[in-house]
DNA sequence: TTGGAATGTCAACAAAGCTGACGTATTGTT
DNA sequence: AACAATACGTCAGCTTTGTTGACATTCCAA
């Protein structure tokens, strides 16, 4: 993705204004609170809050994950996600099955009341996505994607390049 | 910015498949976290949280805006900006004056002792911001931006394009 | 068999959001 | 002048989601 973005003459704008970079902030700011709002909607009718979505999600993206992996993802306490989880679980939305080659480890699957809950969700997130990405336009998409991996902690973009499919 | 995002044959990216897009919100909530971890860990060593970064952000970006200008921006209850204001008023680190035209408005101004703060914690966010535009590349800044603006909702994008310069 | 890792649970607490109610000063309207 | 609306502050209580600290259980591995 963008690899030659280096390349091209920086200079330009590699100087930016402090006035500039605020701008950028704030972008970030306003963005982040549209990008949860359209979820925040559907969970609250379901008596859920973002952290649920959280780890719906995660589960989605690796299913049969441990604990620990989701923990050291979504940078949160074990007591912390454990609160959720017992809901979602006790709610029938998640599986936790002991795993069989270590039986310390609990493997987490959504079940298919969790999936359509996910799917619900992410279909409203994907959405204003999509419209972004449309009303901005094919190569703003790859600028976005680089500066947001440029942004990230070095030991998150780790879990975030390793996914299942190496699309990008 | 970007005006003619639109027109080079769009179409080739414009059909993402559902993982792509789930990449870029993957992408939103890890990025996010960088965002915010420098701030956060000034805060956190002067007892101050990220509701407090918010307030004196947009106070620094406004200065003597009102109450009622900030609630409307910063999207939260009353109550809740007050238990904010209330103690970086005690702190000395914003004043509030009564209004000279409508004596019922207060308006808010950073002190000196404020703007050293906010100055700490938007350095190092800049700072952030900065590394990520220069990895990124000049062209995917412009990408970034645009995406986020496309991202927000219809009146936060009013509040967030009107600044006191018209830089872009 | 003993130490450490993975998990879970209890308790207590804090930050930051929320609702609802109420008071006060000021302003605008009738 | 009377009244309604606005801007602000505050009290009380609740929720979500994060935090520590302590402790038990289970199980792998040295």
């Amino acid at each position: 993705m963008a690899q030659g973005g280096q390349s091209q003459g920086g200079q330009s704008l590699l100087f930016l204004t402090d006035d500039q970079v605020r701008k950028g902030i704030e972008a970030m700011f306003f963005a982040y609170r549209g990008f949860t709002a359209d979820p925040d909607r559907i969970l609250t009718t379901k008596a859920y809050g973002r952290a649920h979505h959280r780890a719906v999600h995660f589960i989605h993206r690796s299913p049969g994950t441990t604990v620990n992996n989701l923990l050291n993802i979504l940078g949160v306490t074990k007591q912390s996600l454990n609160r959720v989880l017992r809901t979602l679980i006790a709610d029938g939305l998640v599986s936790s099955t002991v795993g069989r080659v270590d039986k310390r480890e609990r493997h987490l699957h959504l079940t298919d009341a969790g999936a359509a809950l996910e799917r619900e969700l992410s279909d409203a997130q994907c959405d204003r996505m999509r419209r972004a990405y449309r009303t901005a336009g094919p190569e703003a998409v790859a600028g976005f994607r680089a500066v947001l991996e440029a942004m990230m902690d070095e030991d998150m973009r780790q879990h975030y390049v390793t996914t299942k499919d190496g699309t990008d």
